[in-house]
DNA sequence: CTGGATTGACTAACAGTGTTAGATAAAACT
DNA sequence: AGTTTTATCTAACACTGTTAGTCAATCCAG
């Protein structure tokens, strides 16, 4: 909401159409829905500023309100950072489900180094949101157990399994083998594909898992600063060089179900 | 500072005695030093717990003394947590070395094994400290430049270069390829190699970097419960099939100097 | 169009936080 | 033995998240 009206036209009248256009509803629904965007904005302004404190009566005093009212929007200081982590979390799913439509017709090798580019891309683009979602929790905050950010987690999920895995055979993904049987491995990743990727060998979803966990591992050292040495544009080299070579190892593991030999 | 004398013994006797041995210096140095280590002790205690809340009143009150007298060993509560973060550093650059002594007599490919392995488990086993050096940084708190942890991060790194490359000929270091070169990346790298492994080769130490990460990724995701489906004993397993394939894929490398074809 | 209910914003207050200033006792050093 | 240094204390400040209670604006049903 913002602080002055504009060309004489009533403040809120002019927030709900500029903020939340063709949604229906009273004016205070709208109008509440505006507030609730601006809360949301204002607090990851301040998640994302320098110093990366969020406060509730920093944001009160941003948004041009007392502490209090911030009470009428969200119950509670984790009931906001709950909805910024759901949203940063879609935000990430859209983003990288994007990258897998717009490289639907090249090869399935180069359609994983386009969303792997990408899930880096958000997360130098975006930080705090990045953080928001794999960092560390903030103090005090506990993420609700099955929450809003388990559909955009399966989204994510289910994008990497087809971008990886889109136009293999039934044969080829059938014939991936994993350098260490587990029974219980199995039977946790058995039914964990259902809920991502229905259909698709626990081994191959196995397989994702470990890019995933490769790619999120670099990402993460470098936007925290453990890559010093590495600017962004190296950094950036660095992890395409890692995204080749780990497209690569795909294809021979495509080929022979394995990297070994 | 522990609340009870022990079988008569005096108190600042006993604490110097008992946790700091053998340390020569004033009474008050070593009773000095031994509040120290408490205060750190009980500071990580509460980061540890189920909360993950350290409060310097907390501390004061599990210590037994008031906040303010805190100040006389920590300037500020940011230093406290700096000295956690250096002694947590040191720890895991401790752990991770200790394990790459344990294994020299085996071959690179089974050191890098257990070296990971014995990441995992340091990180497994003392989460919040993991967390406190690859974490997002605590609120309000920046980590200092070039302090106290640059030197692990240093033992860290040399660890991981001689585990994976001990035992390859400087022909096979030299003959790595890397799938995409970048004239920054390589002055980068350059630089960098010779803080922690002189004499390798650039592209070696940026594939040692791509292997760090890869398993950096894996132990982020499963601590921060972004694996949720896989319990502690698949996590494990699926950690060390992901290492058997990666050592699997080092070997391919220091025979065709890449993993493709 | 009017009256009752709902909503939004306010003032005031509480318990908790990190931090600083100043006083007082004990230990160490000369 | 007297002086300095150190450790601990009490008191207070500005800040945090949160709750209670008040009052005007908005909505909705008669």
């Amino acid at each position: 909401m913002a602080a002055h009206d504009i060309d004489g036209i009533p403040h809120e009248r002019w927030v709900a159409v500029s903020e939340v256009p063709l949604r229906q509803g009273s004016l205070r629904e709208r109008k509440r829905a505006a507030t609730i965007d601006e809360i949301k904005s204002v607090a990851l302004g301040q998640l994302a500023a320098d110093s990366g404190q969020m406060t509730l009566r920093g944001v009160a005093r941003e948004v041009g309100m007392t502490v209090q009212s911030l009470y009428h929007y969200f119950p509670s200081r984790d009931d906001l950072i709950t909805a910024l982590v759901a949203d940063a979390h879609n935000a990430l799913a859209d983003a990288v489900q994007a990258a897998g439509q717009a490289s639907r017709t090249l090869a399935a090798g180069e359609r994983f180094v386009q969303v792997a580019l990408a899930y880096r891309q958000w997360a130098v683009d975006h930080r705090a949101r990045f953080l928001l979602i794999y960092g560390t929790p903030v103090p005090g905050y506990e993420a609700p157990r099955e929450g809003l950010t388990t559909s955009a987690a399966r989204r994510l999920g289910a994008t990497f399994s087809d971008v990886i895995f889109g136009d293999w055979t039934a044969t080829e993904t059938a014939g991936i083998r994993t350098p260490h049987e587990h029974a219980r491995l199995t039977a946790a990743l058995t039914t964990a594909v259902e809920l991502v990727s229905p259909g698709l060998p626990p081994t191959a979803f196995g397989l994702g898992i470990e890019l995933w966990g490769r790619i999120h591992g670099l990402v993460m050292l470098e936007i925290l600063g453990h890559l010093p040495w590495l600017g962004p544009a190296a950094a950036g080299a660095n992890y395409r060089s890692v995204i080749l070579r780990t497209a690569a190892e795909l294809e021979h593991i495509r080929r022979h179900g394995t990297n070994s030999g």
